[in-house]
DNA sequence: ATGAAAGCGCTAACAA
DNA sequence: TTGTTAGCGCTTTCAT
């Protein structure tokens, strides 16, 4: 009645446990023959391995602990399902970890998940206590950067290219023929990278950027209206706004809204990340979107590397993100 | 440089290493003295117990499996959130099992979870699979149904009160003077029970349900969309439509919109959850709310005791949704 | 109050 | 090709 063991099949296989393991493990060599026969067993006995009794050997876990800051943000729904698909198709399981961009949050779970002996870090959070990630580092902890980079950090990371992403959006916005273009930010780095981008189009468009057009704003979707309540709430007031993300861009569009602003026609606004809200707002929503599938596939190639041993070499891998146009933008008249 | 492990802790505190585990569960008796010099020294280890290890020796993982069917739905995105926190308070991490409503999926993520030995099942998840379901019962795996119930087996299970929340929901639209309230359905329990709430709350108002009022419609927006059009694509049109879950709601919206008719003014549409849809949305959207914090304590409460083999009863735990009204729903004109 | 020792289920070095 | 055996880190019974 007890779950069967290696001892089970072993004992009615007349064989030993070494050489069940072995059959298991597909190493050493056995005969055809016994290694049939064990098999045959194990199927009907319904034989499953004991993970933690094969982890405590050294063996793995397959479980990677993912932490994510927000998952109020459709995207990083879409980033977990992704990753956790992805990691199905490896064999590994994803422990979430909730962080809410704080640290000492960060901090418990880290430990915690160290101590349940997780094979490795899923890291999309802030990550703000460089310390901690120092010293998984220092202990050879398999951790990958994920949506999210540390640039003077030598870390792993999979992340899309926001700054071409900031480039492609303020691009189309340009090409549209705005030149006032503002710019809902986010303290983060894959935000500054955006707003890199958006300086570099602007610059290469021949419009110098004014420093009164971009606003920094909180993550919420309230915080977001009312930094674009206040970027509308000017004299020359910018023809166009770039959300930082598609939650600042649905801010600016209700900003719009309140203020008897028509969009797309007296403001275009386009978002970033390409969520579900984009065609839940309306007018729906033009934005930048990731490959989320790709993202999800490619750092569990990386993490699952790095867990087996296989790859020494660090990497810092870049998607490309992609325009999708729809109605919240259109052209400046 | 070796992680320290209770060897380590008791030969330094020359106790053995049974006194160490005792100190560590808080059984058997210790002298203060020692214990306190135990205690010291784990500390200065910066000792962490390992986990695998003691889940061998029959003790838990502290780990528990949470099924759900589509985290494209936002409200399970604030489910995974609140349980996940909630579980940290108690000490257990949650790990992730996506199943799109797939049973196989749901086949797979049981026997791999039951591998790696979680201490029990969170299922949010449709469960076609019944056998397996009762497997796991039999088996004595602790098992709760969240957001969704079997009523023709014995398990436990936390939800939200579907059945009041389509009372309240159809109230409102009642008390607004509408008659004529169609119904965009869902083919799960929770779906419904708020199509039983929507029936019972017309016939006390003396309004007979009209069959061809109420559509089924899958999970995505665009279905919705579709099925939302196909109610308002009559002679003697609705005044009122209920969605069944936001997106239903948001899809019926932008059914109306297609066709010219303002919502609330020639429509009035109401959704379930309370989701971030329904800011984003516009008009906002009236919807019922879940108290998705009391539910992710409940059902963490529910199963730890489960776990820790302290509640021997079964118990179907409902918690009460709440009407939020927004700009969705009018008087009827 | 504390310790010796067996064992949870598995792996791997070493023997045979 | 297969088996013996010593652990992995911890818990627990039974002595002392």
């Amino acid at each position: 009645m007890m779950k069967p063991t290696i001892y089970d099949i072993a004992r009615i296989a007349e064989v030993s446990t070494a050489t069940v393991s072995k059959v298991l493990n597909n190493n050493g060599r056995i005969s055809e023959k016994t290694r049939k026969r064990i098999l045959k067993i194990m199927e009907d006995l319904q034989y499953q391995p004991n993970v933690l009794a094969s982890a405590m050997k050294g063996k793995f876990t397959y479980q990677i602990a993912l932490l994510i800051p927000d998952i109020d943000n459709p995207i990083y729904a879409q980033y977990l399902k992704h990753i956790e698909e992805r990691g199905q198709g490896f064999g590994f399981s994803i422990v979430m970890c909730s962080t809410d961009n704080n640290p000492e949050k960060e901090a418990r779970h880290v430990s915690l998940m160290l101590q349940k002996r997780v094979d490795g870090f899923i890291i999309a959070s802030k990550f703000k206590n460089e310390e901690l990630l120092n010293k998984l580092l220092k202990d050879k902890v398999p951790v990958v950067l994920f949506a999210y980079e540390k640039p003077e950090l030598l870390i792993d990371s999979v992340t899309a290219d926001d700054f071409l992403g900031g480039i492609a959006a303020t691009d189309h916005l340009v090409s549209l023929g705005h030149r006032r273009i503002a710019m809902i930010a986010e303290d983060s780095y894959s935000g500054k990278e955006r707003l890199r981008g958006y300086m570099t189009a602007l610059r290469s468009a021949g419009i110098e950027p004014d420093e009164s057009l971009v606003i920094y704003s909180g993550a919420g979707l309230e915080d977001a209206e009312e930094t674009g309540g206040r970027l509308l709430d000017v004299k020359e007031r910018p023809s166009a706004i770039f959300g930082c993300n598609d939650i600042m861009a649905v801010g600016a569009v209700r900003a719009a809204r309140k203020r008897g602003l028509a969009v797309p026609d007296e403001l275009s606004v386009i978002g970033f990340d390409n969520t579900a809200l984009c065609t839940v707002s309306h007018p729906e929503l033009t934005s930048i979107s990731m490959p989320v599938s790709d993202l999800g596939q490619k750092v569990m190639e990386v993490i699952v590397d790095k867990i087996e041993g296989k790859d020494k070499i660090k990497q810092r891998i870049r998607l490309f993100p992609e325009l999708v146009v729809r109605g919240s933008t259109a052209q400046k008249r």
